[in-house]
DNA sequence: TCTAAACACCTAGAAGTTCTAGGCAAGCTC
DNA sequence: GAGCTTGCCTAGAACTTCTAGGTGTTTAGA
C-alpha cells in the first residue's frame, strides 16, 4: 500500500520509538501501530527500520524486552525503557526541539 | 571548533539551501554562513556536506551556477533557483511542516 | 476443514546523506 | 612574506533507512 503522502521519518525514529514506550512497554509492531495512529498514518514506520532500530537500541541499553504474549495470543518481544532510555528521551526531545526552532529560522525568512 | 550544542542537518540540508537562495543568488561558502548566523550558530553546515549536496542539487535541475567574484573579491561559484528548484522549495516546505505536525503529536502524548 | 488474512518477528543488501579529514589556491593584513 | 580568511573540492567511512524479501502462529470465515 504506497501512498506517496506518507512521510518516512528522517532521523526521528529512535526518538519517536523511546517516546511511544514511555508511558509503558509495548511490542515492536504495536509500536509502529501506535505511531501510525497517533500521526494519523503521516508517518510511515517500516519495519525494516523499525527491527534494526530496536535492536540498536536495545544493545545501546535505551531499552530492553522480555517474551510474552499480545492480546491476539501472538509471541511478542515486549519493550520497556530503562533509566539511560529516559535520559536518551529527554536529551533526544530537547534536541529536536532545537533543531525545529532553528529551520523554522530559517524558513521564517522573506523571499 | 567542535561545538557539542551544534546541531547537524539531519535531511533538512536540501531545504535549508533553497529557501537561503530564496532571496537571491549566493555562493556556497555564503549560504553555510548566512545559515549559521540565522540559526545563530544553532545550525552548523559543514564543508563536506554542503559540497556535495550542491553538486547533486546541481545536477537534478533544482539550481544553477555561474563563476564570478565575491565582495571579497574571490572566485565564487554564484548558485540561484531554477524554476525546478523554486517548485522543489514549495513542496519541501510543506513536507518539512507536515512531518513536524506528525512528530509532535507523537511528543505531546502525556508520559 | 481448509484457507486466507492479520499479527509478529526477522534479515541481507542497496541506497542515500552526512561527516571526517584532509587538500588547494588566492587575497588581505601586518 | 607569513599567516589568516575566504572559497572551492574530494575520498572514504559511518550511519540510518528502505526495499524486498522471508518465517511461523492464530483466528475468522467459507
Amino acid at each position: 500500500m504506497p501512498r506517496t503522502t506518507q512521510e518516512l521519518v528522517k532521523g526521528t525514529l529512535d526518538l519517536l520509538i523511546l517516546k511511544t514506550l514511555q508511558a509503558g512497554p509495548l511490542h515492536g509492531y504495536g509500536i509502529a501501530r501506535l505511531i501510525e495512529e497517533r500521526t494519523k498514518q503521516a508517518l510511515q514506520i517500516e519495519e525494516g527500520s523499525l527491527y534494526p532500530a530496536l535492536y540498536r537500541m536495545t544493545n545501546r541499553g535505551w531499552i530492553e524486552f522480555e517474551w510474552g504474549r499480545s492480546v491476539n495470543n501472538r509471541r511478542i518481544k515486549s519493550y520497556r525503557l530503562t533509566v539511560s532510555g529516559r535520559k536518551r528521551l529527554k536529551a533526544e526531545a530537547k534536541s529536536w526541539a532545537e533543531f525545529t526552532v532553528a529551520v523554522a529560522r530559517v524558513l521564517e525568512q522573506p523571499a
